[in-house]
RNA sequence: GGUCUGGUAGCUCAGUUGGAUAGAGCAUCAGCCUUCUAAGCUGAGGGUCAUUGGUUCGAAUCCAAUCCAGAUCACCA
């Protein structure tokens, strides 16, 4: 049980001795005793004041004395000040933790239950390369994931790649046309760079044919449709969904390419998955549930053909299903793919990571499932991100001002090696072992980054500026690592039971955290949210890194000391190293 | 216009669900390497928590209104 656990529980205890009335956890406010006075947590007195009709001092001495009297194990002192009772958890409660965790590697996480979580990310379009937005998202998902993991769920990752469309004809159309033959292999380009520059000629072409219509008279938003090239693409998106062998073989050729390239990005950055779903597979799911749909009334067809549903009394609005055409939407597959989903793995919830720019999508389609009665409606849950902008706005690939994800990894991987180099610690190194250090550090710089912004929240990347390994950085906390690595590697340490010590003020300090870990690991599995995380295991290095500088562990007062900051060293290791795999993130013995 | 987010130090962000004098990092300034890794440590300066009301012992946190910024409301995905 944790101290804030056993806590809460002698003081609903000692209430109901006192007072002989039930209090429950959430009746009264336990909080970490701030630095400035004396204790290690506080129990917060005035919420109790009114059911109780005494003074915040009279509470506080009577709960106080009783505590420390009934749990002499857990309590050694208390004091008041006004309505907050201050309580020092006894240093032998503290050693005995400290003797039971502190080389658990498996601390914090908890045993598995038995529920089965789908966390589907990254979602790429098989037209472009990967960019800072979707480096986001995967490093959210992936951790996301690890996180739930650690809360004792059985995660499946998943991918839903967007593999067809009028985007993905569009580049096939500009390749045909300007391509020359050339592929990846001839050229040397990688595979998923190498389609993008045709979406982008596409693009610029495009804009060509329209200013050249515009120019001879037409009115622009028939010009847009007009241009040849366009026209070209809306045909080829026929003749795909037609199955015509050769554009289908051209596509097939073509997504090859880009999966090429997304492997060897994916495998840099760490990003996994154990089910691949592609849209081409997917596009025509739902429609059976559309025609249950209509046979239950809850969608209209109108009469042009096309089906809608009514969401205006939900505070939404009419949200089509099905062109008049019959073919189906965006919104329509995803409501197949989420019975597929449920049907393939039975999966007690669902999670999707995708920015908070398709809220209202993801609303529509909880409510349609919702009134459709599927049984998974309420396990859909929209993991929501803000964008990543940069100083100038978003970030707009016609503009040439999209942050590739490639570029970005190399940029930090230099950084890495230039700052290692630099400081001329790892001089011993191999090539290969140096190579492997720079993506360590380059990457947990990256990743870290990304992560230690509360998800929901939009956040601002600023190309000028490299991002730091200094402070609040993932490098800051891989260097802790290194250190206690260093100091554990020349001091053994002994597994007797350690007593007879009291704790200096950062030991005592660094202690309180370690124990709070797991339920850090919790609080961001309900959550939802790796920052939490972050936060956490900088917070630990930062402590650590403070109490490394004040006290000597190698040449500590006594033997006992010695054996005490090793333990504690030791475990601070063990948790950083934890923490920091949740988010992705390895960390060295050296750096 | 409707709906939904968000607004905290010069900048980037925390703030444990309402608790004690609002915290970090970067940047600026001043110190600290003959001892375990200085990617470090210690200290200083820097705030009308967008504004105004309300709720109560107590508000950055909850409620209302206003201002500002963004997203979204496609027979696109």
């Amino acid at each position: 049980m944790s101290i804030l656990n056993s806590l809460q529980k002698s003081t609903i205890e000692s209430l109901q001795v006192l007072y002989h009335q039930t209090f429950s956890e959430k009746d009264f406010q336990v909080n970490q005793t701030k630095p400035e006075f004396e204790g290690d947590y506080t129990v917060v007195m005035f919420s109790l004041v009114k059911s109780l009709k005494l003074s915040p001092e009279v509470i506080g001495n009577q709960l106080g004395e009783h505590l420390i009297k009934t749990y002499p194990e857990i309590f050694s002192a208390y004091n008041i000040i006004k309505g907050f009772l201050n309580l020092t958890i006894a240093d032998d409660y503290w050693m005995n933790f400290l003797q039971q965790h502190y080389n658990d590697i498996c601390f914090g996480k908890q045993a598995m239950n038995n529920k089965k979580v789908m966390v589907e990310y990254s979602s790429p379009n098989t037209n472009k390369p990967l960019h800072l937005g979707h480096l986001r998202n995967n490093f959210l998902g992936w951790s996301v994931a690890e996180i739930l993991g650690a809360n004792g769920n059985t995660v499946l990752k998943s991918c839903i790649v967007n593999d067809r469309g009028i985007h993905i004809c569009k580049s096939m159309i500009a390749w045909q046309l300007f391509g020359n033959g050339d592929t990846p292999q001839s050229t040397g380009i990688k595979g998923d760079h190498f389609v993008g520059d045709f979406y982008v000629k596409f693009n610029d072409e495009y804009k060509k044919q329209v200013k050249e219509l515009v120019a001879n008279g037409m009115a622009e938003p028939e010009a847009e449709k007009e241009a040849p090239i366009m026209k070209a693409t809306q045909q080829m998106l026929q003749d795909w969904e037609a199955g015509k062998p050769d554009v289908i073989e051209l596509w097939k050729k073509m997504n090859g390419w880009v999966y090429e390239g997304f492997d060897v990005t994916y495998k840099r950055i760490g990003s996994d998955f154990d089910k691949m779903y592609y849209e081409s597979n997917t596009y025509l799911l739902g429609k059976d549930i559309v025609q249950q749909g209509l046979e239950k009334n809850i969608f209209i067809r109108k009469e042009d053909g096309s089906v809608w549903i009514d969401l205006t009394a939900d505070g939404l609005d009419e949200k089509l299903v099905l062109r008049k055409d019959g073919t189906s939407v965006y919104i329509t597959q995803d409501i197949g793919l989420a019975q597929q989903k449920y049907d393939e793995y039975k999966i007690d919830k669902s999670i999707h990571v995708i920015g908070d720019e398709q809220n209202y999508h993801m609303k529509v389609l909880q409510l349609i499932c919702k009134k459709m009665g599927l049984p998974y409606a309420d396990d859909i849950h929209h993991l929501s991100y803000g964008m990543v902008e940069l100083p100038t706005g978003k970030m707009k690939s016609r503009e040439g001002t999209v942050v590739d994800a490639d570029d970005l990894v190399d940029e930090m991987e230099k950084e890495a090696a230039a700052k290692t180099e630099e400081l001329g610690k790892v001089k011993d190194f191999s090539e290969d072992e140096l190579k492997a250090l720079y993506h360590t550090i380059g990457l947990g710089a990256l990743k870290f980054y990304l992560l230690r912004v509360d998800p929901k929240k939009k956040m601002i990347f600023n190309p000028e500026e490299s991002i730091d390994f200094h402070g609040f950085t993932g490098p800051f906390i891989q260097f802790n690592h290194a250190r206690i690595s260093s100091v554990l590697r020349k001091n053994p340490i002994n597994n007797d039971h350690t007593t007879g010590n009291s704790f200096l003020p950062l030991e005592k300090e660094l202690i309180v955290l370690l124990e709070k870990y797991p339920s850090v690991i919790k609080q961001a599995g309900d959550e939802l949210n790796p920052s939490a995380i972050a936060i956490y295991v900088y917070t630990i290095a930062k402590t650590f890194s403070s109490f490394y500088t004040e006290h000597s562990i190698a040449n500590a007062e006594s033997e006992e000391k010695k054996q005490l900051r090793l333990k504690l060293a030791n475990m601070t290791a063990i948790v950083i190293k934890s923490g920091m795999q949740l988010l992705g993130i390895n960390v060295p013995d050296r750096m």
